[in-house]
DNA sequence: CTTTTTATAGATCATGTGATCAACAAAAGT
DNA sequence: ACTTTTGTTGATCACATGATCTATAAAAAG
């Protein structure tokens, strides 16, 4: 009485028996299903609903971690990890460069990695938990790409008005509204965001008399 | 052993017996307790929790909302409302005064108005939560706003590139942006929203070739 | 003062949800 | 083959939470 007829039987999660998989594996397929999962129902999402996506029981999960708090810590971590690429910093500050030009590559490949649904909505909802690494990450990202980006403009601004790290922010907030526009509330994306960011990099620099080439 | 020691008991919320209210200004003090507790809790606050605070009981709560979704929309309702002043758009397309007036006298009483814990957390939590309301107030604002900044800034519009909705949704978006940092990420408030928002005004205008009076 | 109305309280139901635990079975080791 | 290990299940607990219902008492009506 087994019928270990695999045929995928429609189910998006394949209803194999009992499958067995080393730990390292299953955590992380876990936490990968739950990125999901969390980023379209919310925090508040139950664990028996995360379970059945995955094809597993609800007690496995807190085989894998002892509460569900903890689960939705690797989940912060999973989305955060890795979305601030380290060379980002060298390349901001190489003045071989015009900064036009750093800024369009930075921010291009900045909003391709940001402007995603999963990352946006679990950002949103653990900044609205009060989650710690959400404040951390958005320190860190003060620190090692806005302000760098600060430094960079004081080489260059020549008008009186010096830049602050509220023009950077504003810079910055002002490209990442899109996302948030189109993942958050819903709305259209954009036809061309890479033209809106770029029109947005023009306005910070002509502001502060920064031609295209320097 | 009744011991009505008017003293606080600690409770923030005075435990006087059974107050019988007009319906109308019972069902007002629900929504605007709601408001706050549900602004800072999130829309999965309890009940309970929320009746505690009113110092009534929790049964109460559904004598005036037959369940809490209806409690939550009633909230959304209390919140967008008279968030926009019908007077704005007059104002915004009152072409005796300059533009960037227009827009600086605009900015800075929405912002002082949306700037605000309560307003920022229900909006940005019932925006993930996809709320209609949600969705009907930013098509509204676009409608009524944004649309006619659009308008003004072509009038005045000297170079090439002409004006989009995407560019005032970029103004728009980095002002708002700032609210945002503050109470939904809780990091420290600029210490001069005003001159953020001027700046943001004059790098728009600038881009377009228009002059602080035009 | 007496009666009627109804806003409110208190107890309770039904269900959902995080978490636990003993038993089972799929691998790994011998 | 046999034993050991451990990933996984199924049943279940404990409690939180939305919602219901009846009794009560504060006003209003007479």
């Amino acid at each position: 009485m087994d019928g270990r007829l695999d045929s995928e039987n429609a189910d998006s999660e394949s209803r194999t028996a009992r499958r067995r998989l080393p730990p390292k594996e299953r955590r992380a397929q876990i936490v990968d299903e739950a990125v999901r999962f969390f980023a379209e129902v919310g925090l508040e999402g139950n664990t028996r609903q995360l379970a059945k996506r995955l094809g597993v029981t609800q007690s496995l999960l807190f085989n894998y971690f002892a509460t569900k708090d903890e689960l939705l810590e690797a989940v912060y971590e999973k989305v955060y990890l890795d979305r601030l690429s380290p060379d980002w910093p060298d390349r901001l500050t190489d003045r071989t460069t015009p900064l036009r030009s750093r800024l369009l590559a930075f921010y291009t490949e900045y909003s391709g990695l940001i402007f995603e649904r999963d990352w946006m909505r679990i950002f949103m909802s653990s900044g609205l938990a009060g989650a710690v690494l959400n404040r951390r990450y958005l320190m860190h990202l003060g620190d090692v790409i806005l302000r760098p980006v600060l430094a960079e403009t004081e080489a260059l601004a020549k008008g009186e008005t010096r830049p602050t790290m509220e023009d950077i922010w504003n810079l910055h907030g002002g490209i990442v509204y899109i996302g948030i526009r189109t993942h958050i509330y819903g709305m259209p994306e954009p036809e061309d965001p890479e033209t809106v960011i770029a029109q947005s990099i023009d306005k910070y620099l002509l502001y502060f008399g920064i031609g295209p080439e320097d």
